[in-house]
RNA sequence: GCACUCUUGGCUUAAUUGGAUAGAGCUUCCGGCUACGGACCGGACGGUUAGGGGUUCGAAUCCCUUAGAGUGCGCCA
């Protein structure tokens, strides 16, 4: 049930609708105040009282035995307290999400809507490496988070698959690559390739010539040379959709580049017959002096098209055919300009829709040098660290401290897996999005504290607790809990249907993170607080349903995460 | 030069979007396993929320300003 609401009917003051003063009612702090409070302040000035004196005739106004919910209402510094009837809100709450499941957390907000997610957008034939992370797991929540919401998702993969390198890389195959060397190497030996055409080039400018030839032959759709570019996509794929598989990040469509190409007219010939589109120093552009931006350049001096006009065309694609409520765009902050002159430039063509694109920008991620100073990623200065090597570095890890820990636990591969993934996706949605992150093994390797493993760890701790307690089928008694960390943790449980609405409205997954954390944080107080099994049946069977629930919402979030929960580690 | 973003203890960060005493984790120090899992828990140290001004009952949050950092700014994506 919505307490705010709930609580809103209680509440008459003149001029405010039930709707104005639940939207005014907040959680208080301190639980020992109570747990939701109308601040009275803004009602000073029109009812001419003092907050407090206001806060009591509320107060005195409130008939209890209606509200079998609410245990106490409180008039303190200006502050109107609500406190709940502590076994009701444990048993409702409880019940609720034992009753729920998975499906606990679900909501009815997104249904009939449609969102696109655009993420991850890896490059063909380049390496997957920490600067996709967060493109990726973040995109990939937000893709869980709104289906929970009850939308429908369309998750695309915008790929990165035109362009003369293409023709460069069949050249090089051609001249020193064997189909072994590609199919074992993968994106390496793809790479290598590129990098070995780049520095024979440099002896031989020639080559250049004939990559554009082969570019070119691409386009003109001869066979051969598309057989080799749908492989070299292929096997990028292969290795890519590896780590999107331990990663758990799915798509709908894998639309890219390539895919517009032949879309492109249309939006031009829409710019220029409104005379949006104009010549200037032999290319087109749109000017947007008018909204103190630079101009959008859309075609070069020598007729070919540019990104923006591939994301035009890609936007208006999308909108045909999914019709879109809406359409992110999961990519980092250096792309605001753009973004902000792509939307301004459909907007400018009349499509009332352009409000409905969303860049959801998040930081850079750098590495440290050897003085300690963050550098930024870059291919060509080698400074790159593959995704895949950091998971497996994780695993490694999670796999070293089961070793040292828990020898003899059964499955250790697959549980080291998850954890070693686990900490990884969970360190990039620990922050808000627009963080700048410094990656640092340091960092991903430490499992203490507010970390992956340690949410697993109280996981399997509620694990082994629910193992170890014997059969009792008595009647739960919620009003045995009654310690401070009992009443904490009902709390937070009962926040993360609401949580999961935020994180979606603010495309913002580190909500999830930060409330899951607290549970389990809150969790280990109460299990170091109260014992669990033992005592009278009743008050047994509360504490062994709230490790339940305890359990329900870990495991339901961190599948939102994209996280794997562990019985045992 | 212009535009956007950011600045909260040594480090990484939170703060119900303007509400009560700014809350955590890491690090350092102290304490807790013959306990239902010590990858844990408790305690201590550490903050003029970059500086200044303003708005108001109330500001880390909004406005102005100064400083610092990052990013971007026509033929790459």
């Amino acid at each position: 049930m919505d307490y705010k609401s709930n609580i809103a009917k209680l509440i008459k003051i003149d001029g405010l609708t039930e709707n104005d003063v639940a939207s005014m009612m907040m959680n208080v702090k301190d639980i020992t105040m109570g747990d939701y409070c109308l601040p009275c302040f803004r009602f000073a000035k029109t009812l001419r009282k003092a907050p407090q004196l206001i806060a009591e005739e509320i107060a005195s106004t409130i008939d209890l035995s209606v509200a079998p919910y609410l245990s106490k209402v409180e008039a303190v510094a200006g502050y109107l307290n609500f406190t709940v009837n502590k076994a009701f809100f444990a048993q409702n709450t409880i019940d609720r999400i034992l009753k729920e499941g998975e499906a606990y957390g679900e909501d009815k907000v997104g249904e009939g809507k449609t969102i696109c997610i655009d993420y991850s957008s890896v490059n063909i034939a380049k390496p997957f490496h920490i600067g996709h992370l967060l493109t990726t797991v973040i995109g990939g929540a937000l893709y869980r988070i709104y289906k929970k919401l009850g939308y429908n998702v369309v998750g695309i993969n915008h790929l990165g698959d035109w362009g003369t390198q293409f023709g460069k890389l069949i050249s090089a195959y051609k001249r020193w690559g064997t189909r072994e060397q590609i199919e074992q190497g993968s994106i390496r030996a793809l790479l290598d390739l590129y990098v070995k055409f780049h520095d024979e080039a440099e002896k031989d400018p020639a080559l250049e010539e004939e990559g554009r030839y082969y570019f070119k032959k691409i386009e003109d759709g001869d066979t051969e040379a598309l057989e080799l570019f749908s492989w070299f996509k292929e096997v990028t794929l292969r290795e890519v959709g590896k780590v999107y598989d331990r990663l758990g990040i799915k798509f709908d469509s894998y639309a890219g580049e390539s895919f517009y190409n032949d879309k492109m007219d249309a939006p031009l010939r829409a710019l220029k017959d409104k005379g949006l589109l104009v010549e200037s120093d032999g290319a087109e552009v749109v000017q947007l002096d008018d909204y103190s931006m630079p101009p959008c350049l859309l075609r070069k001096a020598d007729g070919a098209t540019l990104y923006a006009t591939r994301d035009i065309a890609a936007a208006i694609y999308r909108k045909d055919t999914y019709d879109f409520d809406k359409c992110l765009y999961v990519v980092a902050y250096q792309q605001n300009l753009h973004f902000k002159q792509f939307f301004k430039v459909i907007e400018l063509m009349g499509h009332e829709w352009a409000k409905d694109l969303v860049h959801v920008a998040f930081g850079m991620v750098s590495l440290l040098d050897d003085d300690g100073n963050p550098v930024s990623l870059s291919t060509r200065h080698g400074r790159v660290v593959f995704l895949e090597e950091v998971l497996d570095n994780t695993v490694r890890k999670a796999r070293s401290i089961i070793e040292q820990k828990n020898p003899d636990l059964e499955g250790k591969d697959e549980i080291a897996e998850n954890i070693g993934v686990g900490a990884v996706i969970y360190s990039a949605l620990y922050a808000s999005r627009i963080k700048d992150m410094t990656f640092s093994y340091d960092r991903v390797l430490n499992f203490d504290g507010e970390t992956g493993p340690y949410v697993q760890y109280t996981y399997a701790r509620c694990n082994a607790v629910l193992q170890k307690a014997p059969l009792n089928d008595s009647l739960p008694d919620y009003s045995a809990l009654t310690s401070i960390e009992a009443d904490e943790l009902i709390r937070l449980l009962e926040r993360y249907p609401q949580v999961i609405k935020e994180a979606g409205d603010k495309y913002e997954p580190s909500m999830v993170t930060r409330l899951v954390t607290d549970i389990a944080s809150q969790y280990n107080k109460f299990y170091y607080q109260e014992r669990i099994i033992g005592g009278d049946k009743g008050a047994e069977k509360a504490r062994l349903n709230l490790t339940k629930a305890t359990m329900q919402v870990i495991y339901n979030a961190f599948e939102l995460l994209g996280i794997k929960t562990v019985d045992r580690m």
